[in-house]
DNA sequence: TCTGGTGTTGCGCTATACGCAAGAGGGACG
DNA sequence: CGTCCCTCTTGCGTATAGCGCAACACCAGA
């Protein structure tokens, strides 16, 4: 399999290409920038952008004549997000459980290497909360990553395991077989834990949504300060994130059966 | 029809297409469906959509063969949300704000002819919500679009309000001269209000959000059911709401004056 | 098996989008 | 006020890249 672009529209490829560029460089850049990053000629550059801001998916800034990413993007997302059946499904019960938990709760799917946030319920106790959503995180030290990896087929876990694992506080996994182990618990127990991994003073559990055929889809986590969620609260609000992710997977017409997780 | 795509590339053009078609109609288009739609042949349309899907734009459902949006279109608009200072100044704010009223919160800009709602907070009162992130309503019907409409400049407002205004409810306004009534008490009172205009039972109040130069460039609503915001309790709501968007535009430069609407 | 749908590939042709270079603004600076 | 250097845009000729055609592979139903 060709790594890059391997069958399609090379002119696509490259218009996508520059809405990632927007995107990764939280900022705005100029049509020489966008051809020196893509290996193209500025002209090219220019008329790749001037398409895509003829249909809204970027717009310029009209003092630098920069580019950023457009409002048209927000609508297609929002229609992307109705048109999926989980986040759909997804949304009421992610308002419950935060309501019950009175966290911050998210919901992931894995996309390519790394765990995507799709959707987020922030809880009225937290003070000053950033949007995930549409963020990536890494998958080994969140507890929604742990949940995604832990139920991945074995191929492609051994594929991510063998990736560098950074370490973003001192409680980070960086050992893949320290992973391994913790993933095989995780499978057992039925939920995910990460104690301070991703940042210090961050505590979260989380569970696997399940499709009707049983493959595991996405995971509902339940974040908050370590003084909020100490170790002794984790399994009673994993109980909750399992209830919650149960009954999306259960929207998603998947049905369970006898030996279920916690019964 | 031929859209007037001036200077570009067409087959980005017809990619972005595309996305449009499968927003729109919300499910599932095959790849002869597509090219139909397009007016293109089908093999032209398959390695379009190979392309988009080759950067996640685009997902195929397994059993039908069919072409969905994807998850890579929300990592670009959380991408562009975060970028785009508007929505990165604002959502404190309106997390504050919903907490306040304890009703939903929405944020809006005008987008072509409709109005985009680009953000939302629920409030925990609130039952069963859908986002409304993403999704276009039409502007003589939301408190939101009153406010937009009745800040923008004479041309493209009176070009606005020569299009048809439909009615989704009894209360709803139609008449194009009652409107320029409605939104010249906006701009005398600074807020604007809906009563049962787009829903049975739903009430709101939105206000403005000004830019560093003064142009108002969005709207913050705060839209509930009509036994929870009767008449008498609008003016309360909307002086949150008045806070609440000065607060915003506090953060994204504006200066407050005596009291200069116009520029 | 046959038929009527899908969606995906080789292949030749021509339209299409590329690179080049010139043109048009816009600041900074002497 | 002119010069320089930066930016982005636009004609133009060329050949590359993408289009339509048609053949192929696949699936469902009769």
């Amino acid at each position: 399999m060709s790594n890059s672009q391997g069958s399609g529209v090379q002119s696509v490829g490259r218009a996508i290409t520059i809405l990632e560029l927007l995107a990764d460089s939280d900022g705005e850049l100029g049509v020489t920038e966008l051809g020196r990053r893509l290996g193209v000629h500025k002209a090219t550059a220019s008329r790749l952008v001037a398409t895509l801001a003829d249909h809204g998916l970027v717009e310029r800034n009209p003092v630098t004549d920069k580019y950023r990413l457009g409002f048209g993007l927000i609508h297609l997302a929002g229609s992307a997000a109705s048109g999926m059946g989980l986040l759909r499904e997804a949304r009421p019960v992610l308002e419950d459980l935060a309501e019950r938990t009175l966290e911050t709760v998210n919901l992931a799917v894995l996309d390519g290497d790394a765990v995507l946030n799709v959707d987020q319920i922030t809880s009225p106790r937290t003070v000053a909360s950033r949007s995930w959503v549409g963020r990536r995180t890494p998958y080994h030290c969140t507890a929604n990553g742990k949940v995604l990896l832990a139920y991945l087929d074995e191929g492609a876990r051994e594929r991510l395991l063998s990736m560098p694992l950074a370490a973003f506080t001192p409680n980070a996994i960086t050992d893949p077989d320290a992973l391994r182990t913790q993933l095989a618990e995780v499978r057992a127990r039925g939920f995910a834990r990460t104690v301070e991994e991703l940042e210090e003073g961050l505590n979260a559990v989380a569970a696997p949504v399940r499709r009707a055929d049983g493959e595991v889809i996405a995971a509902v986590s339940v974040a908050g300060p370590a003084f909020r969620m100490r170790a002794g609260d984790l399994p009673r609000i994993a109980r909750l994130a399992l209830d919650a992710a149960a009954s999306i997977s259960r929207r998603m017409g998947f049905v369970e059966r006898r030996h279920s997780v916690g019964g």
